[in-house]
DNA sequence: TTGCTCCTCACGTCACGTGAGGTGGC
DNA sequence: TTGCTCCTCACGTCACGTGAGGTGGC
């Protein structure tokens, strides 16, 4: 406790309250995004409430992958741009990943039963695993007979039933209704109804398109009917009515 | 075509056919990692067919996310355990950007009311999302309550299913067994009949499990009992068997 | 001779980690 | 006086991007 009797806090007791290392700290001091608000006689950083307060919200801000660059003007504004395009771009880099996880699962796959795996194995493994489509012959065959048989309008209709029903989701989503709610529970159905009425009632076709939305990003797979977000939001609300 | 009938390639003309760019393949060059054979007498580097193979494998690794440093190693052994740790590495990056992901949203949810957003407001927002549980306390209450009824060993028993269906899930997964497969729909059958079991039956209690495995991963959310490459399956699988 | 491609430095990126070498404060 | 904490440089990370300034080859 000081005379004026506000407390200072040292750049130790700083990280071992905040989990930030010290030279973090003193990063954040040379780019002048928390600075001290004093330094004792021998140079030692002395912080104060407020930047202790400064430091929380800062941190706030990093742990949600903001750019610490971002994050100077964000604090002064408006954050939901900000944290909105955080989304948008995280979206992005999972979409990436969840893509090559699935290839790195299906190499695994192929790469399973060998006890060593050279570079020429890997890179057949690679080929077929590129050769391989989603779906099979027969059942782009019978796909497409399936297209025949409802026509072009019927292809419309499904497209905008997807449409429909992702903005149905979407809302579900920003208005913070859990999957097991009955409103939602509604939306699996037609979603699910829609589903065996594409794929003809057949659940390897399904899985195909499962595989396909999971692999390739949900916008690709659905000629951008429905997105990612949804589409996993989706997984967890038919996970949830599984049985029902 | 030279004397010797071997034909040489051009920087550009190898940045166009494989994607890269000149300065990547610079760097290429710089590390070693794939050097051209031969330079003309000004000084161009000039790629034989054998270079451009290594290249073609190079690009491959890079492309599972392999770095640069551990690409030339792999190349000459075995690649086995470069794909898995690779995969490992991916799933725990995969997790936590989900669980990201997971509070983004929830953060978006809560803000989306609002037209412009403070740090205040984030705050206060990220202070009632760690606040929120995934389970409310009358959810909690039951989930106790038939813990209570089954005992320890009931508890022990559920647990061992868990890890049980976990296994079963990775066998079909390593053999490459689609979610329509009668067999795995026979194992997600069971999957559902357990977790039925340990919620007494109620949906909202099985949303707020779901959600707690997307957002803490698997692992966390299961006391290690499912990986989250399993769970992932499984979400897929279940909505395969939808409505089934 | 004119474009176009190619060359070699060499600094910048992002958020710190990791020493080196030295001083402050109980 | 002895530890412990603190300080300031300053280089390294990873896979290139981006100029600057200059030459090769048709």
């Amino acid at each position: 406790m000081r005379k004026d009797g506000e407390r200072r806090w040292k750049v130790g007791e700083l990280a071992q309250a905040s989990g930030l290392t010290v030279r973090a700290l003193h990063h954040f001091d040379e780019i002048g995004l928390v600075r001290p608000c004093e330094r004792s006689s021998g140079g030692h950083r002395l912080y104060g409430a407020a930047d202790v307060r400064r430091l929380y919200q800062v941190v706030a801000l990093r742990d949600l992958g903001i750019p610490l660059a971002d994050i100077a003007a964000s604090l002064a504004g408006d954050l939901g741009p900000v944290v909105r395009s955080q989304v948008a771009q995280l979206e992005r880099a999972i979409g990436e990943q969840q893509r090559l996880r699935y290839r790195l699962s299906t190499l695994l796959g192929v790469l399973g039963e060998e006890s060593e795996t050279s570079t020429d194995d890997l890179l057949d493994a690679m080929e077929i695993m590129m050769k391989a489509r989603y779906f099979t012959p027969e059942q782009l065959r019978r796909l497409k007979a399936r297209h025949a048989e409802v026509g072009a309008d019927g292809f419309g209709r499904w497209r905008a039933e997807w449409t429909s029903i992702s903005a149905e989701v979407r809302r579900h989503i920003t208005h913070g209704v859990g999957p097991a709610d009955p409103t939602v529970q509604e939306t699996v159905r037609r979603w699910s109804a829609l589903m065996t009425e594409m794929t003809g009632g057949d659940r390897s076709i399904l899985a195909a398109m499962y595989a396909k939305m999971d692999g390739q990003g949900a916008e690709a797979a659905t000629l951008d009917a429905v997105q990612t977000d949804v589409w996993e939001y989706m997984k967890r609300a038919l996970a949830v009515g599984y049985g029902q």
